[in-house]
DNA sequence: CCCCTCTCCTGATCGC
DNA sequence: TGCGATCAGGAGAGGG
């Protein structure tokens, strides 16, 4: 499941072996992997043509492409879902490749996707707080790992909710880059349950839970950034990071690598959150 | 406006 | 062996 830090490994992958190329031809194979573009397929692959790429860019769990024309300078703007990966070198499950793009110096990208949650489109760019994004990323609130992210100010928004915290960690609008992985292992770093309501924990605590989120992910990135093939930009969460380093997630009925509690699984906002029953209490009621 | 639930999608896995 | 149910979950639409 890529969050930020997998994204962030994936966007780095593209910059090194995709800037500067020029953009020979596109085919999309299945138009759900194109349905947020406004033109469709036609229009995408079109103006992708004998475009140049000339920069990269991330917010949350968004990248994008910065394209050049003789003309003009916009976004291809990728998510990739839940299952979506940029694979360099023609390769990919063929059942899953969704779109295709060849490269001047014959590198072929594609975009395989098994759970079609992913997919391209263009965009113009526009400035937000200072900081010049996409459109469709406009919306989101910087990640902890972005310098303009101010914990501070967030602390402040989530004081303001009346709502469960994990709910608002989860909120890309709040602070972008947070999925149910990395919010667990969050939760637990600073022994808070994530059904506790926003408003009635602590300024130190909100800015505690901040920080790990950061300090997880960070850590996370350092780990993908070194068990992924070089030559293909791989976006499998099975390998590497996921198995050792997580503390919560996935560990339902091991113990707690704090207490030694067994760690417990709960339902919650239709999806499994794991816990530690000893370091992260239920809230009462 | 704010908060919350539902829905999209595929493939692995499980119980009967 | 087969088949339906369940699970994984990001994010936007729509409901209350």
């Amino acid at each position: 499941m890529p969050e930020l830090p997998e994204v962030e490994v994936v966007r780095r992958g593209l910059h090194t072996h995709l800037l500067d190329r020029t953009i020979v031809d596109v085919s999309v194979a299945h138009p759900r992997a194109v349905r947020r573009h406004d033109g469709g397929a036609p229009d995408l692959t079109a103006r992708l043509r004998g475009a140049r790429i000339v920069g990269t860019g991330r917010r949350g769990k968004y990248l994008w492409l910065r394209i050049a024309t003789a003309a003009d300078q916009f976004a291809l703007v990728v998510h990739l879902g839940m299952s979506g990966q940029m694979l360099i070198g023609g390769v990919g499950n063929p059942a899953h490749i969704r779109i295709t793009a060849a490269l001047d110096d014959g590198t072929v990208v594609n975009f395989v996707d098994q759970r079609t949650f992913g997919g391209w489109q263009l965009a113009d760019f526009v400035a937000v707080g200072g900081v010049e994004v996409p459109v469709p990323v406009a919306h989101l609130a910087p990640d902890p790992l972005d310098p303009a992210f101010d914990r501070d100010a967030v602390v402040k928004v989530l004081r303001g909710k009346h709502s469960e915290i994990k709910r608002l960690l989860l909120d890309q609008t709040v602070v972008s880059g947070i999925g149910n992985i990395y919010a667990d292992e969050a939760l637990w770093r600073v022994g808070i349950h994530g059904a506790r309501p926003a408003e009635v924990l602590s300024k130190p605590k909100l800015a505690a839970l901040l920080d790990a989120a950061a300090e997880v992910m960070t850590e996370a990135l350092a780990a993908g950034g070194t068990s992924f093939d070089e030559l293909y930009v791989n976006v499998n969460g099975q390998s590497g990071y996921f198995d050792r380093a997580l503390d919560a997630y996935g560990r339902e009925g091991r113990p707690c690598r704090r207490c030694g509690a067994i760690m417990r699984r709960e339902k919650f906002m239709n999806r499994s959150s794991c816990s530690c029953p000893r370091c992260q209490p239920r809230p009462r009621r």
